[in-house]
DNA sequence: GACAAAATGAACGAATTGGTACAAAAACCA
DNA sequence: TGGTTTTTGTACCAATTCGTTCATTTTGTC
């Protein structure tokens, strides 16, 4: 079963719901398409499991950063650098995500799980920020959720328009070299965002 | 043949590339499925004259905004804040790049039309930088076609991941409240990356 | 008006695809 | 062991879907 939801995450995250095909996932699989259907009774099911499945996972690689344990800046910094390998890192995920959205967060809202599985991030966020508050590094009125809101569209971009942009501006964002002056650059805006 | 590249665009920003539907298409069309066929010769030949319009009606539509006659961070402010609203009002342009990136960018590829459409983008950062550098306002050392792809990013994933995002946050960002706010904010965010 | 070229309508076909019927084997448990 | 539940394999089906065939009409042009 685990196997199957391996290998359906990946033909999902390759062509999108409507695009994968429920024969080339059995295929791939140690067992047969009526494993699929006793499992996960429909095309949907399984899409849906695959969905639940990506975010657990994504959530589980979120490991202790120890972020509390570094002053405010730094523990900013590190958790930037974190989200965008992270990303860089998970292009499946990334792509499962896109497609979700391709189908305007129809399954997500019809899962429980997921709810409140990315609350811990905007808590990470609000205690650093809470901190350099206090140490009068950070400048007032900012809404933590804003903050990851713009981390997570800096770096979740750099990997899911990476085809489109890098065909337009003839840039190979995947690029070791690229990719770190990008990495380097999208903290910086971050970090400069929240000091006084 | 306009009427059919209409529908199909709706179509295809709706349910992407293999779940759009040619009788789909031409049952929302004056004419018939033919006819689609007759112009387009395939549902790949249809999708690809759907992409190279929709970069062309949106490349057209940036108007001039006559960013050269304000002072430097007023012009950075003022095309950030188009490219937003430009952004928040085009979701039918959003979900057909959306679409091009899960197919990695292959009709994109394919196609000569696209080659250099968004080189003026690029050209307006720089002229903008430069003045800022000129009267001491802005940093040395930064990359036009970086705070192009942080632009971009910010207002593109404002839309795109609208559905994933909402719902994990429990956050309407289509509300217009929330859309104020965080326009303000990508604002902020990018005229303090170039601020020195 | 005559002729060629472009545009169109209706029905059809071959291949694909999600899903199932039916039966048989394992695994579990008393 | 005997019976019950879970798991699995094979073949098949009905619906969908892209694309085509063939014939007809409209348009443009000399």
């Amino acid at each position: 079963m685990t196997d199957i939801l391996d290998v359906a995450t990946i033909e999902f995250a390759d062509k999108g719901l409507s695009g994968a095909r429920i024969d080339a996932i059995a295929a791939a699989t140690r067992t047969s398409k009526r494993m699929i259907y006793y499992y996960f009774n429909s095309k949907e099911g399984l899409y849906l499991a695959v969905l639940e499945e990506a975010y657990r996972r994504i959530r589980r690689t979120e490991g202790d950063l120890q972020l509390d344990s570094l002053p405010p800046e730094d523990a900013l910094r590190r958790l930037v650098e974190f989200t965008f390998d992270h990303h860089a890192g998970n292009e499946a995920f990334i792509r499962i995500v896109m497609n979700e959205n391709i189908e305007r967060g129809r399954y997500l809202s019809r899962s429980q799980i997921i709810e409140d599985l990315n609350i811990p991030a905007i808590e990470a966020i609000g205690r650093i920020y809470q901190r350099g508050l206090a140490a009068g590094q950070f400048r007032q009125g900012l809404d933590p959720l804003d903050i990851h809101a713009s981390i997570s569209a800096l770096t979740f971009f750099n990997v899911s328009n990476q085809y489109t942009f890098g065909h337009i501006f003839k840039r190979d964002t995947a690029a070791s070299a690229a990719r770190a002056m990008r990495r380097a650059n999208i903290v910086e805006m971050v970090v400069r965002f929240v000091l006084r």
